[in-house]
DNA sequence: CTGTTAGCGCCTTCAG
DNA sequence: CTGAAGGCGCTAACAG
């Protein structure tokens, strides 16, 4: 471990020289300069991170949670979250909690033991333990796509859900469909709520009912989409028309439908949500919501940074636009 | 911030005893232990992960390096290295590098400043700048999939390619197939070479020959697939089975295909490799080279601790078990 | 412009 | 079993 002071005898100044030096370079005298960053390289000096976070009390690192890596979606967040993080002299700290509140727990806690200055959330649970929740009240904390539950209002980053749902369900509705089935993931988030408020909105204008036993899955899975599918399909009457509320789920929906012999879209439509990259190479290609996922994650970070900053947010909930993509999954029903 | 100071005066014993309490509660009187975690509840203390840092040496942290984070196979990989990561008490943080050198190079000099003990690199340069390159001798490192270029042998985790290659080439040879295309990622990487020398020793085995305008293509991604089919669809002979050098690859070149009207299999088979998760709910499904992504990423990490724990490696290199699976989208050429 | 000094928060001998 | 004291590597206040 070469450190600060072995540098400081090398180039024959004091180790508050060398600090200076490479912090503040225009604090010191050229010549000092020059001979320090000798005794630098000569040395192969590089400072303890650590001591310095001591001193300072910031660590420069921000805690992700993801609930699931696989997800593409998440990943290009976390890919926009990355790279304004690196921007801004932050590091990530990767977070994968496989949706447990013991991982949770666990990663938020680095934030109280200095470890990180702030936490993003992908999830929409509050991520601390009851023990840890008074010392997290004032903890820097965004999420994306989703909205912390609980008492203390954070910050988030998020879609219009709601509006979203509208425009697939006037997509769908222009096409003439009558019968819809929806296949969901999470079904206590905020999201999901809003996007089927959404939906349920356009439907109930049309004079459309829709009944209970059309709402199926619980998880954003391409699994939760076969078996969704094959729940729907076995409906009397079939829905002409499934909106999937991930662009996973669609997937595996559009393969049980034509597992099943029936084409998409002349025997049904399929939609799905997130914009993912292959859902535009999918056999047809999908129609979905194309959510800025890469933006999202720099604005969280944006969020966030202005939060450990201590300066004021210039708003806590931030709303982005989204995209209806019509491809080849929807049309009109053939008979 | 609360303290250890805090706290200690809270219990009404000296820091040392607050620190022995936490880290070797054995070492300690059961009453005071009592009064020691009664004031650390009640002052809400978590000790400075920082600071304990810096007294040990060691930060409990590896740095992950990877090319690109929507590569789902990736994902697949760092799930694994999170995993056994947390496990073993390590952090991970995530450096994106985007294939980028610059961004490599202050990825791994985070090593090199004690913000974190190793780093596991799953792209296949050395990922030190020139300037680093000697402080960087003796830093526990590891890759998975790719093997670090350079003069010093590091270990690495990987696939029997070769043998990966022949698999596949054999199987599309049984269904008949004389002309061939290939769609391969990087070009300069170890896993290229491996990948191709295995097909070619089967063709040539065979008697086919190969032109070298059959073998387009130097990037992973959907788009290189798109072009690298049109490319080959429009030569004379056209080929009947296409290697892709990942799923990626084959999404974007299957898709090309039936967009050119042409069906798969019969009239053109395609290859993938890495069972990305999507490829099973292909339209036809892809048959592909299964690796254990995930387990991958485990045993980097069980090699890498063991490299930061200075104790001797079993082995420096670990194949990984390779499966071929063979899916709708080749057979036999119908004429 | 530079050096001295005093810590940051913690752990770890060394006495007792 | 416990406390006092020194120091990890670095920075920041204060002299000079």
């Amino acid at each position: 471990m070469t450190n600060i002071k072995k540098v400081s005898e090398l180039a024959g100044v004091s180790t508050a020289t060398v600090s200076r030096t490479l912090k503040s370079p225009e604090r010191v005298s050229e010549q000092t300069r020059a001979k320090v960053m000798q005794a630098v390289k000569q040395a192969g000096y590089r400072p303890n991170w650590m001591a310095t976070s001591v001193k300072t009390g910031k660590s420069n690192a921000i805690v992700v949670l993801v609930p699931n890596l696989v997800n593409p979606f998440f990943m290009r967040i976390i890919e926009g979250i990355e790279q304004a993080a690196q921007e801004k002299g932050y590091c990530v700290l990767l977070g994968d909690t496989q949706g447990l509140q013991a991982r949770e727990h666990e990663y938020a806690s680095m934030v109280l033991t200095n470890r990180a200055d702030g936490l993003i959330q992908l999830d929409h649970s509050f991520p601390f333990s009851d023990n840890d929740a008074d010392l997290a009240a004032t903890i820097p904390m965004v999420s994306v796509c989703e909205r912390i539950e609980g008492d203390r209002k954070y910050p988030f980053i998020e879609l219009d859900n709601h509006a979203a749902g509208r425009a697939l369900a006037h997509h769908l509705i222009g096409f003439g469909h009558k019968h819809f089935g929806i296949i969901a993931g999470q079904r206590r988030s905020q999201i999901h709520h809003d996007r089927l408020t959404g939906i349920m909105s356009v439907l109930q204008g049309e004079g459309i009912d829709f009944k209970e036993d059309m709402l199926v899955g619980s998880s954003y899975s391409i699994e939760t989409g076969i078996e969704g599918a094959r729940e729907l399909l076995s409906r009397n009457p079939r829905p002409s028309a499934i909106f999937c509320f991930n662009d996973d789920i669609a997937i595996g929906a559009m393969f049980e439908i034509k597992s099943q012999g029936l084409k998409i879209p002349d025997d049904i439509s399929v939609t799905g949500f997130d914009n993912v990259k292959v859902s535009a190479y999918m056999d047809p290609p999908l129609t979905t919501i194309d959510q800025p996922a890469y933006e999202m994650g720099r604005n969280a970070v944006e969020v966030l940074v202005q939060q450990i900053n201590r300066l004021p947010l210039a708003r806590s909930r931030v709303i982005m636009p989204f995209h209806l993509l019509e491809r080849g999954s929807t049309g009109p029903l053939k008979i």
